[in-house]
DNA sequence: TCCAATGATTGTGT
DNA sequence: ACACAATCATTGGA
């Protein structure tokens, strides 16, 4: 810096002990001629490099002189240019940037999270879309949801009044700066367009700051959901109503528990839980069942003796049965091959493993032969280590819980039979 | 506190 | 897409 007075120095113009300013505006002539003129601007230079070295009265003073002086806005205008086309016009080509892709991501989330965005539904629909999407829609979740809303609101509430400050002390420091800029462009040359470049790049560091209160803001909300919409975290177990309805279809279609799409609704409604609880819940059974067949023996005759019951009321009635057995009572074809005889069924049974398939459509009367079954079963003397034994005993040719299920080698129906003796193949279907 | 039961998820096979 | 099997994570009773 002090290398500047040297330089004027050097070429002569501005001295220590120059008359003033005030002398210069008097000397009106000065400026007529190109020489005056040079030496004009050359004193204003002057002036300008050595105000801070004067006393403050000085500077004061000549700061007024300076800034009244003619000369003043065309040379400030000069060096604005000059400045605008060095420095101010490398940073401008930087300045032109797209809007950040993170940054957008962010806000997009924040947005249909129901953080950002309109103040109501917005929660809510996130939750319940979240909800959704994890197949979680009970009527108990209710209770969740409403704590999820409640944290998530806090979230939202923390991130406003964040974002409400950040945008205050940026508002705040940007007058202030303007304030600055606008005060000094009087002592040195400040064009508009630097003040506003200058309110930009506040502006810029303000956003990335904000940008971190953003993401920190996702974070918070993805830990939210993940923790209130793992399902796995809140399992409750479905209520004995539901339990009954589910073990009760089970039981009744044992030889063939694979609930169609309807009867999956249907039960569904009935245990006031969601289809895919009621799929998870027959792939858990099944797999279970198969898996450990005389432990659900007792619950198996139960539910049987059950059905039976209420079948026979029914059919005592002349009407269908309306369980949830029903919805797969559509079919025709196997209907027909089923209303025959119970012997029929299971002979085709032991013959083609596809015949499960006539059984599912034939559902109605799928039902009432399991349950017979079952009945028969029970007031036959039925022994709880004869039906552990049963599970691998001969008759069971196609009997075998371990082989991968109903599907190809579906007797489970008569592996809960267990008063069939080993040689009474088929004795069950003689009802 | 332990442990069986249970609803849900994940990985794999078809 | 669905079923199965293994597994996880939670619940609830002893």
């Amino acid at each position: 810096m002090d290398e500047q007075p040297r330089l004027m120095h050097s070429h002569g113009v501005g001295m220590a002990g120059h008359p003033g300013l005030a002398q210069h505006m008097q000397d009106g002539t000065a400026g007529t001629d190109g020489e005056g003129r040079k030496q004009d601007i050359g004193d204003i230079l002057q002036q300008i490099m050595t105000i801070t070295d004067q006393s403050l009265d000085e500077a004061q003073a000549r700061k007024h002189a300076l800034n009244c002086h003619r000369m003043k806005p065309a040379l400030f205008n000069v060096l604005c240019e000059i400045k605008e086309k060095t420095v101010l016009s490398i940073r401008g080509a930087q300045e032109e940037e797209p809007p950040d892709p993170q940054l957008m991501r962010l806000d997009n989330m924040l947005l249909a999270e129901g953080v950002a965005g309109p103040e109501k539904g917005g929660g809510s629909a996130a939750a319940a879309a979240a909800a959704a999407a994890t197949g979680g829609v009970g009527a108990d979740n209710s209770a969740e949801h409403s704590d999820y809303r409640a944290k998530l609101s806090q979230i939202r509430q923390i991130y406003h009044t964040e974002l409400e400050k950040y945008e205050q002390a940026c508002n705040e420091f940007t007058t202030h700066v303007m304030n600055l800029l606008r005060e000094q462009s009087r002592t040195r040359p400040i064009s508009p367009k630097e003040i506003e470049r200058m309110v930009n790049i506040i502006h810029r560091k303000f956003s990335s700051i904000q940008m971190q209160l953003k993401q920190s803001t996702c974070e918070a909300v993805m830990i939210l959901r993940s923790r209130f919409l793992d399902a796995r975290r809140k399992r409750r177990n479905f209520n004995k109503q539901a339990t009954e309805v589910l073990n009760e279809y089970f039981y009744s279609h044992l030889s063939n528990p694979y609930p169609s799409e309807e009867a999956k609704e249907e039960l569904a409604k009935k245990c006031a839980i969601t289809v895919s609880q009621v799929s998870n819940w027959f792939g858990n059974k099944r797999i279970r069942y198969k898996k450990n067949i005389s432990k659900f023996q007792e619950e198996a005759n139960m539910y049987a003796a059950r059905t039976a019951v209420n079948a026979t009321s029914v059919s005592a009635h002349g009407s269908q049965a309306n369980s949830p057995s029903t919805p797969n009572s559509a079919g025709s074809a196997g209907s027909f091959n089923m209303s025959n005889s119970g012997d029929l069924f299971m002979s085709v049974q032991s013959l083609n493993g596809d015949s499960y398939q006539g059984g599912q459509v034939g559902a109605n009367i799928q039902s009432q032969v399991d349950t017979l079954r079952h009945v028969i079963s029970q007031t036959g003397g039925y022994s709880d280590s004869l039906a552990a034994s049963q599970m691998y005993s001969p008759q069971g040719i196609n009997v075998r819980p371990t082989n991968g299920g109903w599907q190809d080698a579906p007797t489970p129906s008569s592996v809960t039979s267990p008063t069939e003796g080993p040689g009474s193949v088929h004795s069950d279907t003689s009802n």
